[in-house]
DNA sequence: AAAATATTATACGATATATGTAAAATATAA
DNA sequence: TTATATTTTACATATATCGTATAATATTTT
């Protein structure tokens, strides 16, 4: 699966100039001359590298993801109290919704002849249940309570990342630190096995 | 030299949506008729009320510089303090800064096609000269000290904006709030006319 | 309601821009 | 030098955008 030229320099610049440029103006305004110019790359070794845009843009997309899933991940098996592997679930999630801007997924929407739309449902069906089956991992565990379903969990702790970034809830609380303690408190009292 | 048109909903629909375009992606990425939808106009209402995609990024461009011209000689017929003045000043040239993308400008120098670049230079050109002219009243008015340059005072206050954004000063002051302070104690001292 | 006006939808030819490939020229490494 | 990788240039094709014309539809005015 890994390519020879995975690790070149001519590779990493078309990958990090075509994320940078994707992440700003999405997909469709973006153009495979302009990645290779400002790449300082030939047309020709991109189209050697990559078939076709598109195809570079689910790459780039997977790469994301599977950052975002290794840190979940090493998260889940971390040795923290309960409190704090909320807090940090919570951040990955601000995080990660940070880290897919706005234009890339309006691409994704807009123009799904892209083809991209598919592609990202994909990741996202794989991903959901690999989330949950680390939910269902620490409910084994007995870290968190054992009659919930993990696919709850995960649309609310979804909710919890909107939440924190809601004025309204910042004004209630009086400051975004106070709203952040508020809301993991009442999370964790949730959930938690009690003792 | 206005429009009959330049009031209705329709027409304020297309600069705003224009402007926020324009603003996120430069004119070049931006097509007619994707200003149209996301503003709910007809192409054809578009070429009534503006010969083409450029002639409405010129007229986005003056409008902005016109409000940031007009708060400016507000401020410069204010009667507050210099030290007031000098930091409205200086807030007014960073939110400026602000109000004109990097998109935008991008466009004006790495797309001169465009046609925007020579306008935007005589829009420059006047602007600096009016600004002079106020800088030179206020020099006549005993505000500020009279053996300045109206140019130099120009571009002072643009390095001093930028001054203030930079990194390196705001961990030579310890916070931006002092760094302005001292900015401004600095600009006050050495430019308004000693008692 | 009828007439006048404004707005839209659709279609269109003319350009302009983007795509992906081929072949020749140039640079780089073995 | 020879072999390999990369760029340059050019090209055919496809897609996008532009600006306009026309007919259909809303909206206002009379």
């Amino acid at each position: 699966m890994t390519k020879p030229f995975e690790n070149t320099a001519k590779y990493r610049a078309i990958f990090d100039t075509a994320r940078e440029l994707f992440w700003k103006h999405g997909v469709r305004r973006v153009s495979v001359e302009e990645i290779c110019r400002n790449a300082g790359v030939s047309k020709m070794t991109f189209y050697k590298m990559f078939p076709n845009k598109v195809e570079l843009a689910k790459h780039i997309y997977d790469r994301i993801v599977d950052v975002a899933m290794e840190k979940f991940r090493a998260l889940m098996f971390m040795n923290i109290s309960v409190d704090e592997k909320i807090r940090k679930m919570i951040e990955l999630k601000i995080e990660g919704t940070h880290n897919i801007s706005q234009e890339f997924i309006q691409d994704l929407y807009k123009n799904p002849d892209l083809g991209l739309k598919v592609h990202v449902e994909e990741t996202s069906r794989k991903t959901w249940s690999m989330i949950a089956e680390c939910f269902r991992e620490a409910q084994r565990k007995g870290v968190f309570r054992s009659d919930i379903r993990p696919e709850f969990l995960l649309y609310y702790t979804e909710k919890m990342a909107e939440m924190i970034t809601d004025e309204r809830l910042i004004r209630i609380c009086g400051s975004p630190e106070e709203a952040i303690k508020e809301l993991i408190g009442f999370f964790a009292y949730g959930i938690s096995e009690h003792q």
